[in-house]
DNA sequence: ATCCATATGTATCCAATGGATATATAAAGG
DNA sequence: CCTTTATATATCCATTGGATACATATGGAT
């Protein structure tokens, strides 16, 4: 399991590197399956070593969390339009279900004292704003319409992933889900 | 922790018995920190009991998962309309939050593996046709149609369960959510 | 430069957990 | 009555998250 042999004692870059194993280690086993140990392992330390780092697991799995939404926030912000965004997000959630499975997984409690979290959040919800609001609606009107599109983008794909809705067919799926957004 | 002490051998009841007590653990805990001891010693037998009714704890899961859409389909089979529909749905979801996830939980190989879970979800879903259906409409609008409350439903719960709306008022949400569902 | 507070990493331990194997007990049918 | 089968127990194990105590470096302040 261990990889790396380090000759000097410090590490250096733990945090970093134990964000970026654990990415790697959620997409392939989904985050209730992976542990603070075998991330250890990967980059080289004693597991302990990690709690210098992180609260405990949850706040490893907030700092994953974190990064999962500034990546998609840097993939969402470079859309101009209401589609591409769709289809941006989509096409994140899609490609990487269980890192998406572990962002919308925090409880409440955790969204709201976790600044860093909260900020990575509110990038991709400022983009949906800007694309799905308008100028001459009101932004109670605004908050509405950003509301749906984040609904119906959230709950298909969860619908979709554990079988409730039986999609045979994804990009009939997808093209629905545009629709219903449009609208 | 134990509880009763039996005076037979057999315990006779342990597969109701651990699944009534899991609903009590789950909505107390959530269903990721409950453990197949725990139930176990609350029912009064050694926790390798419960692998006789259950082939492992996510096969225990599976089935208070199911117990959970029965005891949904229960409530909303006596909704006449799409009004009292939704709020039962919502009402359901938001007084035992837990269960609820857990319902959600279940990965899509589970889903369409566990015949007893795929009937009872079918149970709620055969309702909700009945009611966001209509006569006149085609099998594929109406189709579409109980996705779209579905994925409304769902999607609007979650992201009011996780912070990422920001939900102050739960009336003024319930209101929204159902806005958009009759449209 | 030296010393010390602090950050970082290790070693070792612990209780809880899911699960495996072997065994005991009972129920039910031939 | 006796054997088959379902049910429950006893015991064991590896893994896990986390705690405590200790080791080692780093970077100011003097």
């Amino acid at each position: 399991m261990a990889q790396e042999k380090r000759s000097t004692y410090r590490h250096g870059n733990v945090r970093e590197e134990a964000i970026r194993v654990a990415l790697e280690l959620v997409e392939a086993k989904g985050h209730p399956n992976i542990s603070i140990r075998a991330i250890a392992g990967q980059i080289g330390v004693a597991h302990r070593a990690l709690y210098n780092h992180f609260s405990d697991k949850d706040g490893l799995l907030d700092a994953v969390a974190t990064e999962g939404f500034d990546q998609m926030a840097s993939v969402v912000e470079s859309c101009t339009d209401k589609a591409s965004f769709i289809s941006a997000y989509l096409d994140f959630s899609l490609s990487r279900p269980f890192l998406y499975a572990l962002m919308m997984s925090r409880p409440h409690a955790t969204m709201s004292e976790t600044p860093a979290l909260q900020t990575a959040v509110h990038r991709v919800i400022t983009v949906a704003m800007k694309l799905f609001g308008s100028d001459t609606a009101t932004p109670e009107e605004n908050r509405r319409a950003v509301m749906k599109a984040t609904i119906l983008l959230h709950g298909g794909l969860v619908l979709r992933g554990n079988g409730i809705l039986d999609v045979s067919d994804d990009a009939h799926f997808i093209r629905e889900l545009s629709d219903m957004l449009e609208a």
